[in-house]
DNA sequence: CGCAACATAGACAGACCTGTATATTTTTAA
DNA sequence: TTAAAAATATACAGGTCTGTCTATGTTGCG
C-alpha cells in the first residue's frame, strides 16, 4: 500500500496529458482547452481538480519528479551487483533517458527558463528537484567510488548537469557516453567501470 | 571599419529592448505591445524593420551573440598575458557573467527550452551559438595546456554547460569557481591555474 | 526649399488565452 | 434505491496576443 491512490481517473488523465504536452512543447505554449481535448475531459473537471494552471504546472512537475526518480532508482539499483556499480547504473540511466524519442532535456531546466520568475512555485519546485538529484547522483558516487576526493562531487554534478542540456542542443544521446568517460578521467582507479 | 553601422536608431533600440525583455522574462511572455511601450516606438516601426516576432527574436539572438562573444574574447585575451592564460581568463569571464545582477542563464539555452521545436530558426541559431562557444572554449583549453589529452576538452565543454545552469538554479555564481576548479582536476600540472 | 524616407498614433481584426457560470447527465456508494 | 458526488457540454466574460490599416507628422538631404 505504498501505491498512491488514484484520487480519480480524469484527474490522471488530465495530469499525464498535461505532463506529455508541457514537456514536449513547453509550457507556455500548450493552453488548457487542448489538455482538455486530448484528455478527454471537460474544462470544469480541469478547474475542480486544480485551481488554476498554475496549480497544474505544479501537480504535473511533482508527477515528473516520481516517475523521473523511480526510473533512476531502479536503474541505479540494477547497476549495483554489475561491473560499474551504483554509478555506472546511473549513466546507464542517464544514456536510456538521453536515447528516447520524446526526449527534450531536463523538464525542470525547461520549466525555469520558462517561468523566468524565481519566486513562483514551480521555479522553487525546480531548485528543489535539482538538489535531490544531485544528492542522488552524490550518494552513487560514494556507493561506487568510496575512496575519492569529495572535491570529484560537485565536478561530477556539473558534467551530468551538463550533458542533459548538450543532449538537448545537439539531439544525441553521446554526451552521456562522454559524461561517463569524464567522469572515469576524474574517478581514476578509485572506479571500476566497465 | 569593422563596426556594423546602425541601421536605424528606432531599430537599434527595439532590438537592444527586446533583448532585455526576452533575457528577463521569456520570449513568451514579453509581447510586441510591451517591447514597443518601453523602447517607445510606434508598432508599425517595428513590423517595418521586422516582418514578425520570430523575425525579431532571431535578430535578437545575433545582437546577444555579438555581444557575448565580445566580451568572451576580450576577457580571454586579457588572461593571455597573465598566469591562468587564455583559459584562466575564460573562467573568469564565466564567473564575471554568473555574477551579473541581470543573469538569467544562457539565453541560447533558454531559448532551446522554450521555442521546443528544433526545426525553427531560433532553436537552429542557438544550437549553431552553442557550437562556436565550445570551439572558442576548445581553443582556449589547447592555448593553456597544449599537452592535455584530448579527451579533456568534451569534459571540459560539459563542466562549463552545466555550471552555467546550476548558476541558474541555485542563483549563484559559486559553480563558475567549482567548474574552475574542476577544470583543474582534469588538467592537472598542465594547466598553471592561479 | 521640397521630396522621400522614416516614424508616429490609434483603431481594429481575428485568434487565442484563462477562468466562470449554468444546467444536465453519469457514476458512485450507502 | 436514492442521494450525493463527479463529470459533462456549452456559452461566455474579459483579457492578451500578433499583425494590419490608415492617416498624419517628422526628419534628413540633395
Amino acid at each position: 500500500m505504498q501505491d498512491t491512490k488514484p484520487k480519480s481517473k480524469a484527474r490522471e488523465r488530465i495530469v499525464d496529458t498535461a505532463l506529455r504536452l508541457f514537456y514536449s512543447d513547453g509550457i507556455n505554449s500548450v493552453g488548457i482547452d487542448r489538455i482538455i481535448a486530448e484528455a478527454d475531459v471537460a474544462k470544469m473537471t480541469l478547474y475542480n481538480h486544480f485551481k488554476s494552471k498554475d496549480d497544474l504546472i505544479l501537480a504535473v512537475l511533482q508527477r515528473r519528479d516520481a516517475i523521473f526518480f523511480q526510473f533512476f532508482d531502479e536503474q541505479i539499483e540494477k547497476g549495483a551487483s554489475k561491473k560499474g556499480g551504483r554509478l555506472g547504473g546511473f549513466f546507464t540511466a542517464l544514456k536510456k533517458w538521453f536515447s528516447a524519442p520524446e526526449f527534450r532535456g531536463c523538464m525542470f531546466i525547461n520549466t525555469a527558463a520558462e517561468i523566468a520568475d524565481c519566486n513562483h512555485p514551480a521555479f522553487q519546485y525546480s531548485v528543489d528537484h535539482k538538489k535531490r538529484f544531485n544528492d542522488l547522483l552524490a550518494d552513487a558516487i560514494k556507493a561506487s567510488a568510496p575512496d575519492a576526493p569529495a572535491q570529484v562531487v560537485p565536478a561530477i554534478e556539473l558534467i551530468v548537469e551538463g550533458s542533459i542540456v548538450t543532449a538537448v542542443m545537439q539531439h544525441s544521446p553521446k554526451p552521456a557516453d562522454q559524461a561517463r568517460k569524464a567522469t572515469r578521467q576524474l574517478l581514476g582507479e578509485t572506479w571500476l567501470d566497465e
